[in-house]
DNA sequence: TTGCCACGTTCGACAATGCTAAACGCCATC
DNA sequence: GATGGCGTTTAGCATTGTCGAACGTGGCAA
């Protein structure tokens, strides 16, 4: 492999360090995480600030990530095709299903969302986009390592953290429930991320069959479930829709 | 002024440019846009897909924006404090006043939006988070640059582009204005930026009564407007939320 | 108040680093 | 099957970023 820039992944390890971080880091804190000289550091985070990547407390002298990645991120969302073409069926499936839809593609480790409608009634709901969710537990994630090579590499590198008492660790439980994955078109999610929270979701292929996002709803087990499985309405309604998206993006459906 | 690191601005420039282009770009295009020899634009980009700032189409070569970014940028929002004191405040206004609300700071030349919760009724909307508006037609950029001395430098330098029949692009009109929204503490956009939409604002001040952002409301003229003028009810929910937000940041109400 | 420590910042010299130009392999097109 | 354009790789040079140390400043404790 070709060598990369070095002061590139220095800076991006910095904006990294700062993502991480819940607070505000000193230049000493950076420079000493990241094993640089200060002098280093600072050359850096000086050009990240002119660039507008962070920011400075004027105060405190402390550094944070800046208002241009908040732009840049957006961007990206406007010129992801995928986004653009799920927009119109996810109304669609949050509507009829009565709950929250989440769009997600694989991103490093995890699942990172990149649409979220609102489960249609007046409760306040934080936006999740942007957001990372662990392949191994969530509905998205199954579906990705199910059908993406890459996402199952990393599904079986990565730690496999236990969420709740429900939550599949053990590597051959997990390739078990990714080979009905397959054979169904679909995957679950019963209380294994979050207690009291269900979900499911499907795969979304482009023209080349390749798996590109997964799609899915989310909700309280006592709405989406009954006697402890999805109802069956609603994992039609995410095959649907996931088939649509495909279509949209040019799959060919048969 | 220091020297910053070159790479760093190229990396960033590169960044820009495929965020301004609609559509991807090819390495050739990126180097002669940038007046960089292809190896060197090569070696950043390689860097950067590296690091997931941005990807490359497999099919075409062509690179765009990655979702590095979008995961960095909303951890900017998660990190950033007015943000999230004003989140309590902005869903009553939207409540009270039954139009959207929009939370901007200044950034570059305009306004970035930090926060916007939809309009309280069951109507299709697009969220505009990370978006950029005008300093000098809307009610949030004239807040910001009536209170902020970077932000009305910004709007001096700046173009000034009218963009409806009613936009003041005139440096002496925009800057009566800006002495009229000193004076009065908010203010309007009356079909300046977009025919038939009007907008309030009102700044937020941190502990060291600096301005920090501006909130307001945007609506259709005929709801939020009566006579050609805006509503003073509303005038006064968008003065009442950026006051709580602001003795929420610290500042002395006196 | 005075001393001290820790912080962010600047300086200057070195050599490692990233840049340039040219050549390569690949694919689509004619 | 030649051709042009594309993204990629290579090799060598000097520019560039890095480092260690010194500077100035602010806050804290004695």
């Amino acid at each position: 492999m070709a060598k990369n820039i070095q002061s590139l992944e220095r800076a991006a390890a910095m904006l990294r360090l700062l993502a991480g971080g819940e607070r505000r880091l000193g230049l000493s804190d950076i420079a000493s995480a990241l094993g640089l000289a200060k002098a280093t550091a600072h050359g850096i985070l000086r050009t990240l600030q002119h660039e507008g990547f962070v920011e400075q407390d004027p105060g405190s002298g402390r550094y944070q990530l800046g208002a241009e990645l908040l732009r840049l991120g957006t961007t990206y969302l406007d010129v992801h095709e995928l986004r653009a073409r799920a927009l119109v069926w996810t109304d669609d499936l949050a509507r009829s299903s009565g709950e929250a839809v989440y769009l997600g593609v694989l991103h490093q480790h995890g699942v990172l969302i990149v649409h979220h409608v609102f489960r249609p009634d007046d409760s306040r709901q934080v936006l999740e986009v942007g957001a990372m969710q662990p392949l191994h537990s969530t509905a998205l994630g199954k579906v990705l390592a199910a059908t993406d090579p890459v996402a199952h590499a990393e599904l079986v590198d990565a730690k496999r953290e236990p969420f709740t008492s429900r939550t599949i660790s053990d590597l051959d439980d997990v390739e078990r429930i990714l080979e009905l994955t397959r054979a169904q078109g679909y995957a679950v999610d019963n209380e294994e991320t979050l207690d009291g929270v269900a979900s499911v979701a499907a795969p979304i292929y482009d023209r080349r069959r390749m798996a590109v996002g997964s799609v899915g709803i989310t909700g309280a087990v006592e709405r989406v479930c009954r006697d402890g499985e999805l109802r069956a309405e609603l994992i039609a309604a995410v095959r649907d829709t996931a088939r649509s998206v495909s279509r949209d993006l040019g799959a060919k459906p048969f």
